[in-house]
DNA sequence: TCGATCGATGCCATTTTTGGATTGATGTTC
DNA sequence: GAACATCAATCCAAAAATGGCATCGATCGA
């Protein structure tokens, strides 16, 4: 069988149509060349150039060949590209969870970002709640996850990549959401949607965290899992809830969000909700640390 | 670069998964193929492979390079077999002159034949007349040609590849076409369309000498080039006609083909119309070498 | 007829490749 | 935990391939 270099010595001469200017274009000498060219000829038991000592020509097999050839050597060309580029993290493909209220606000923004900073890699997007994410993982189903908190895998790595406040969110003509800020004191008594203790633990906790350093008691109407799922439940009137702040990219008719008071000391609501990026440590696909090095970007 | 024979390696290991049994596959044993294998992702800069004494395994950068490597050494073998192909007149293409009259017959029972026997050839047709024939060969328009005689080109080979008799055409109705054959005498003052002496010379002195092989002197009402010209004149009752046996081919409404009858000794029409493949002896396109061998295949 | 040019061939030095021997690492069995 | 088998990598000598110089016969132009 014959070689890549006998090709780009063959086209080097059935372009030059002369193997003196063919030798020079290749960086060898003429003798070497000619006999580079016999070997593909008997390799491929064709003879793909005619010549004389004075004139060469191509065959009618060798002008056959002469744009396979070409398109060979390019291919291999490409082909060592590809695997450079996804070796170096510049092409490839990632498979990434997410949960449903990462998907209102950082991951639209990720990829936002991510698209204009590595067009080459793939992302392959699956929504799952926090708990699946690490089932997949484990499975080598996803590759990087988005999840809450809160988490206890030492076998997987994690980064926080985004936090934001809670909001008050109170129905139209509601008496809290007159005010441009609620006082979380206000809180107490008030019938109040919240979040699932078993699908939604993560937010479960931090609401009744937060009211209770406030000392306040709300009056929880109803358990619910999704966030959406709540904003309607709100603009129902069965009560008042606490949300990200992402939230208010659902643009929920009838529904006001509300920043929670603070104290005159810290000034600004806390930004209690987090979200995390998780891996395996031992992953080694490259876009996947392409991916990692580009999250920081959107926090 | 690397070369294909690295290729070869590097997709039996990634196939095995296991350098000796990739070995014994490549008959060669396995430091040798280790070493390779290691120049490969040297030329490429990138590691295809992880492996430890005990596993082998792909990176992402070699499983985005595996499939690339299958192509590649797949078109190698195709661009051989093409190589192959086109030298042996498997494959390639010929331009291919003819006359009109040649296509009434011969041309479309040849062409049957070819593509049959030749499925890989591309045959490239011209329809001129013979002289022009002769031109375009010279000029290297066309690569060989369907012609009448005479000619005397010594600088191109010819070959004999068709005869056929002379037929009487009558129109309907006429005396000489209620026989099942006619005699030459019986031409003698009998209205006769016949042919051009400067467009179609050959077949002007055929029939001015059959006549007067017979004696008869026909009355030559109009001169015409083509044979289907000269069927629409006698079936328009301008006089009859000889024509090629091909013209029945036509089936021209209106007119009758009769054999011309012989003396006693023959017994048959003499095949006197002759058809020749014309031709560059110099040329080496190995599909007209193809094409001229299948020329006797169909007289 | 002579000289220049060209592709092919001979020969040799250098480089590359191959295979056997061996190594260190790793997993299995006892 | 030790012994053993297996595996990919390394070392080294031998074989094969490559490249370049010298030269050849053929061909074309002056």
């Amino acid at each position: 069988m014959f070689e890549l270099s006998h090709l780009r010595c063959f086209v080097a001469v059935a372009e030059e149509l002369h193997f003196g200017r063919a030798a020079v274009r290749l960086n060898l000498s003429q003798p070497p060349l000619s006999r580079q060219v016999q070997l593909l000829e008997h390799a491929l038991g064709v003879r793909l150039l005619e010549r004389t000592s004075r004139v060469v020509r191509l065959t009618r097999a060798g002008e056959t060949f002469l744009p396979e050839a070409r398109r060979l050597l390019r291919l291999a060309e490409g082909a060592a590209l590809a695997a450079r580029r996804t070796a170096s993290g510049e092409a490839g493909s990632v498979t990434l969870g997410f949960t449903a209220a990462s998907g209102y606000d950082f991951l639209p923004r990720f990829i936002q970002t991510f698209r204009a900073q590595a067009p080459g890699v793939d992302l392959v997007l699956k929504e799952m709640v926090s708990a699946d994410q690490f089932e997949s993982l484990a499975a080598g189903r996803i590759e990087i996850g988005l999840v809450r908190p809160w988490f206890n895998r030492r076998e997987f790595s994690s980064q926080l990549v985004a936090r934001e406040p809670l909001l008050l969110a109170a129905p139209e003509g509601h008496p809290l959401a007159q005010a441009a800020e609620v006082a979380l004191a206000d809180l107490d008594q008030q019938p109040m949607v919240t979040y699932s203790p078993y699908e939604a633990r993560y937010f479960y906790d931090l609401v009744a965290a937060l009211c209770a350093s406030a000392g306040a008691t709300p009056h929880y109407v109803q358990h619910v899992s999704q966030i959406h799922s709540i904003l309607g439940l709100v603009k129902a009137g069965l009560g008042v809830a606490l949300v990200p702040r992402a939230a208010g990219n659902l643009r929920f008719d009838g529904v006001l969000l509300r920043p929670i008071a603070l104290d005159a000391r810290s000034g600004e609501a806390p930004n209690l909700v987090e979200l995390h990026a998780v891996w395996q440590p031992t992953n080694t696909n490259p876009a996947l640390a392409t991916l990692r090095g580009l999250l920081p970007r959107v926090g």
